[in-house]
DNA sequence: TTGTAAGCGTTATCAT
DNA sequence: ATGATAACGCTTACAA
């Protein structure tokens, strides 16, 4: 391996001169800077990131903290990410947790060990207690979704809006037998949809069936089994506001495998808004969520964080939703 | 930062010593290594894997150059690697080239930096002979796809096998009118898949029609197109052997658009076997690949080369795929 | 079994 | 404008 002795020692001259060039230091005559070029160029010589990193007590890799990446929602945050953290010469770090408060850990503790600098949680495990104590290893931000009481810059999507107008659309529709469904043991984002979705039935009036409320809603097959459990009430709701589209899939498929219709027989309203819903025959209706954009932003923010090593401030920044009406509904 | 000096200065210790502890090396009394784990416990020392890796020589970070993330192939893919590679505390870094030559370089280039310790190629747009430049820096290995001439270490699934038995498949069925999809300028798979289309055809003295056979088949939407390219035609195909579900998906959604039966009309064979495959009315015929196995075997290759140091030698493994019939043929 | 000291490849401080 | 030198935090001969 070359190092930037052997090119000084080509140059005929100092380490420190070399190191300046690499760098875009002023105070280099063009003359040297032309010697420097040179010797690298012969040498073939690269800078180790290493050595820098130690140096300069930097690290250019960010992890982002996912349930996991096929879920299309995730892979579609985490393809955004991506680009831009590339394009500033930062490396990014899958993190899969699948929803496990002790991988979530094993990914924190990464920033201790000076692995990573910085952590993005797209979705989070474990309460803000727990993960404040790494955050005086390098910058941790939320987006998409946040613990409790988090004291940390969050981008988000406002939740309780999509649940709110969601569940307005399907009462306007007619409906007043209204399915939910509920996935996991996430903090914020699914309860602030059940509140929009509880705000939008006082408004009118309506009453809330618990026995409606579907959990563990994660993807298609589980749409396929709620479609079955509700199959088999007595007392059926007429709509149902899923939890994404893929649980929409599933819950349609199966509908037409049953010959019940859609939307007629029962009204079924996805989330996220991926390729898939439009695709659909019906179509689904959905909220959509502007993935590409809290990717973005969430990233450019780290590697400002990153850049200016500055302390992360307790913030929110909310970026809007809307509904797209297809016929599903 | 608590440095390992301070964990030995703590614990009356050398920092050798502690380093020993820390590594798990022998010869060390059971005495000062119960001291030294007070002693880190109480500071609440961690190493700095920086100077860990600038010291050995080493790196635990992997990149896997895709073309997109937001292709489930791709998504499934990573999503398996990442798995072990975390399992090992490896750190798995997605790098999307976006089907660039270009930048495609950018992170081969991140190898000579040390930015990272190997390379899993599961697409390649760069010639053998550009990307063997990078050999001398770390491990490379492909998956899935290679250039001609690849002297490195191979994981790939028998493309032609897979174009031959889809198209038997059709021509079982009793079509003579096939079309065809490719995909971009990938090397070898869809070259290789359309041999045994190809080669399928011959054994059945079939012709192969040339304005049947459709380029830049990507994803769901370029589906949609070839199916208005097709609607177009005069002499008209009455089946087609897709690149991807998600092409299938799109021709399949316009078909049921305008009124075309499926598999009466327009027989339609996907590849690969995502799960929407299964769940679409009609479900698509596919090719099954295993994912996840093809990344699995890719990266705990990658881990034995960076574990163990030695050279990757030019080795090709293959893995099985097969045909789901379903309703779409 | 433990300690000393050199060195991994940089960059930053301080001279000059 | 350039160079000598120390330091980043760790591991590993070598010595004891």
């Amino acid at each position: 391996m070359t190092r930037i002795q052997d090119v000084a020692k080509l140059a005929g001259l100092s380490p420190a001169t070399v190191s300046r060039v690499i760098n875009n230091h002023p105070y280099v005559s063009e003359e040297k800077r032309k010697l420097v070029h040179e010797a690298m160029k012969e040498l073939g010589y690269v800078p180790n990131s290493i050595a820098r990193q130690l140096r300069t007590q930097t690290n250019d890799a960010i992890a982002v903290l996912i349930p996991r990446l096929s879920n299309p929602f995730f892979s579609k945050l985490v393809d955004s990410m991506e680009t831009i953290a590339a394009e500033n010469g930062f490396k990014l770090i899958v993190c899969q947790t699948r929803s496990q408060k002790s991988r979530e850990i094993t990914y924190l503790n990464w920033l201790k060990t000076r692995q990573i600098g910085g952590v993005i949680m797209a979705s989070s495990e474990n309460v803000w207690e727990v993960i404040k104590t790494y955050c005086d290893f390098g910058p941790i931000i939320f987006c998409n979704e946040y613990p409790p009481l988090t004291e940390a810059p969050i981008i988000y999507l406002n939740q309780f809006e999509g649940g709110y107008i969601g569940t307005r659309h399907l009462i306007e529709r007619g409906h007043t037998k209204i399915a939910f469904c509920y996935a996991g043991t996430q903090f914020t984002n699914i309860k602030e949809r059940y509140l929009g979705f509880k705000k939008a039935h006082e408004e009118f009036n309506l009453p809330i069936n618990e026995n409606w409320i579907f959990d563990e809603a994660y993807d298609t097959k589980s749409g396929q089994e709620i479609f079955y459990k509700i199959k088999a009430l007595k007392q059926k709701p007429t709509a149902i506001f899923t939890s994404s589209d893929e649980v929409a899939l599933g819950i349609i498929a199966e509908s037409k495998k049953n010959a019940v219709k859609i939307p007629e027989e029962l009204a079924v309203l996805g989330f996220d808004d991926q390729p898939i819903a439009e695709l659909m025959d019906p179509g689904i209706s959905t909220i959509y969520q502007p993935v590409e954009q809290i990717g973005k932003v969430s990233i450019e923010l780290m590697l400002d964080l990153l850049k200016g090593e500055q302390k992360p401030e307790t913030c929110k920044l909310e970026l809007p939703l809307h509904l797209v009406v297809r016929g599903s509904t």
